[in-house]
DNA sequence: GATGAATGAGCTTTCATTCAT
DNA sequence: CATGAATGAAAGCTCATTCAT
């Protein structure tokens, strides 16, 4: 079955090569303007190829979003695998997703620009928010065994949960690639003190 | 002069009628599928009278931006005067831009929407920098009294001011519309009490 | 009002155009190879006008069908007025049928084109059909006359409607705008022969 | 030469295969819906294979035309050797004509459908009219010998053609597949006594 | 022989914008 | 002032056909 491998590996290639040449053309000019035209010209294939491999540009673009996604958690869940105490799992789920921030800026605006477009919405949340939720779940019980060892403050975890997620969420939407390493660096150890331990003296 | 002084009242208020009908619009269908017909139709005019208004279709956009950040801040503004303790204008800037995501469900879409969108980006700053950076200053100077106070950490001012903003920025990611009045005011007390003392114990 | 009367004539009129240059442009290339722009061209209008006017391609269609059919029982029924004797009445809906292919050979065609195309069938049905249904009954009380009167043998009239109506739509099958008028009266008189005495001798 | 004849066969399979698998797709989507995708996917068959035994779309869909054309014929051919009384002759032709409606329901449409598009027309007529001519040919020579007899009306032939062929494919028309063939076999016998013996008594 | 992959050409539809009235 | 009517330009998508393997 070596011929069938080495197609569907074959297969596998071209998908990934329409995805990153949509990831580049949906961040340079957005969702809208976006065209498959514009697309299969980065990709350089004709237009009706992007077509055979993904269903339409709707599906393309949730390809991207997925991959982008996996990519994030599978970077989180290697990171929280060196370091079992949930304080410092915190600092690394800050830490990863600037990470994530600065390697794929793209990902976020589209994620962003969909999740606010009325249309997608429910398509999003339809197909994304199985992964989301397995994954917010892994934070959750983060937060959850703080408390239990007593070392965070007894919010109940929604709560938590949503002001950390703003709280990351929101480093996104002011990350604009523009910023070096080390300032993201330096951003990200003042983020950890105030989410840690406040921004009040004393 | 008050024939003049009529006619201008009554620009206004067409100006503002167009602006309530393109919001809602805007709100409901994200600004790709709000066509100018349907703005039009919901505003009850016809649809070149809107151009009569409105430069373009960005042109109108921007005018709802513009007056959905002068709405917030005008709000901000009178609630910082009643107390100049800087804590606890801080705490009242959380409180207004909660309340805002709730008047407002939908300016923040747009907002997102455009600042994410590339071909905006430029010129949603053009236009509205120089009201944000206005504002944004007031708080800057929010902190920097606290500092001086000796009551903040002395935590760089750009970064505590991207950390602010992006907590406040990130709860509107969240903010559905779908939470209740008490469910809103629950999750800023304790927001406030994270960014304040942080959420661990000691 | 006689603005907006002149603006009703006028749109009408529009519509009128659009339909005549749709009838032809479908007749002469059926209904999937004419394009829209195609029809535009004929219309000798911009293809988005064609929009403003018509919902879309298969809405242009249907009003071409609808009006080809209102215009064939507005001449039936002019007809029938001039003569109650049910035999007389039938003659002359076989006629006036004929008539009806000779006038719009392309009606027919389009008709059969797409009530044999599965993807319209229904939709032709939903719409022309209560259309049809009351014309026809029109042509059962006929036969139900003829038959009171014991001038017509007693073959249940579903039978006898369907049994004409294949005739009659049958003729149109071969319709091809070939015939000369007087080739086609004569048609029609035989016709009538073998549907009333059959092509039997005695 | 066996080899050579089994290749033959082999060949002549596949070709009925497809045959049939396109058959059931054109009826099913109509011409211009049917893809060659779906009829491949019917077939069991890749795509490419269909042209490697078929030039292209519009030569396959002749081949089924064809073949019902031949079956049909083949079927009255058989029938009419079991009596050569013109009029009984002529019951069988318009029994196997509603037979072959009720077997094919399909070839019908597609007849229908592409005796209707212009571009298909000339198409059809240099491919099929060779066969039809000669088969129509043998119904002149019923209709001449019972003239001949004294038994059928001096009706022009090519008028007694067109009337008998209206009746007999507008049958088609409203063959949905949906009757019974009891119901069927009642039309038939009606249809019969209309054609020989008219519907007005006396 | 058989086929998956690729694509050019063409289609319907949408919509911001203009303009004559 | 107000607007209905008109449209150019562009987008998403489909599909018959070809070709390298």
């Amino acid at each position: 079955m070596a011929i069938a491998d080495r197609k569907r590996r074959e297969r596998q290639a071209r998908m990934q090569l329409i995805l990153n040449a949509g990831a580049r053309v949906f961040a340079r000019y957005g969702y809208h303007r976006a065209s498959m035209d514009l697309i299969a010209e980065e990709a350089e294939l004709g237009k009706a190829t992007l077509y055979y491999y993904y269903k339409n540009k709707d599906d393309l673009l949730l390809g991207i979003l997925t991959e982008g996604i996996k990519d994030f958690f599978h970077h989180l869940e290697l990171s929280l695998q060196t370091n079992k105490d949930p304080i410092e799992q915190l600092k690394l789920t800050i830490r990863e997703s600037m990470l994530f921030f600065e390697r794929h800026p793209d990902y976020f605006k589209l994620y962003m620009y969909l999740n606010v477009h009325p249309a997608f919405r429910k398509k999003i949340y339809r197909l994304m928010h199985p992964l989301l939720t397995q994954k917010i779940g892994m934070i959750k019980q983060i937060f959850q065994e703080g408390q239990a060892q007593g070392r965070i403050k007894d919010i109940p975890t929604e709560h938590l949960q949503a002001i950390f997620g703003s709280l990351v969420m929101g480093m996104g939407i002011f990350s604009t690639g523009k910023m070096t390493h080390e300032q993201l660096e330096e951003r990200a150890r003042y983020l950890e003190q105030v989410f840690f331990t406040g921004i009040v003296k004393e």
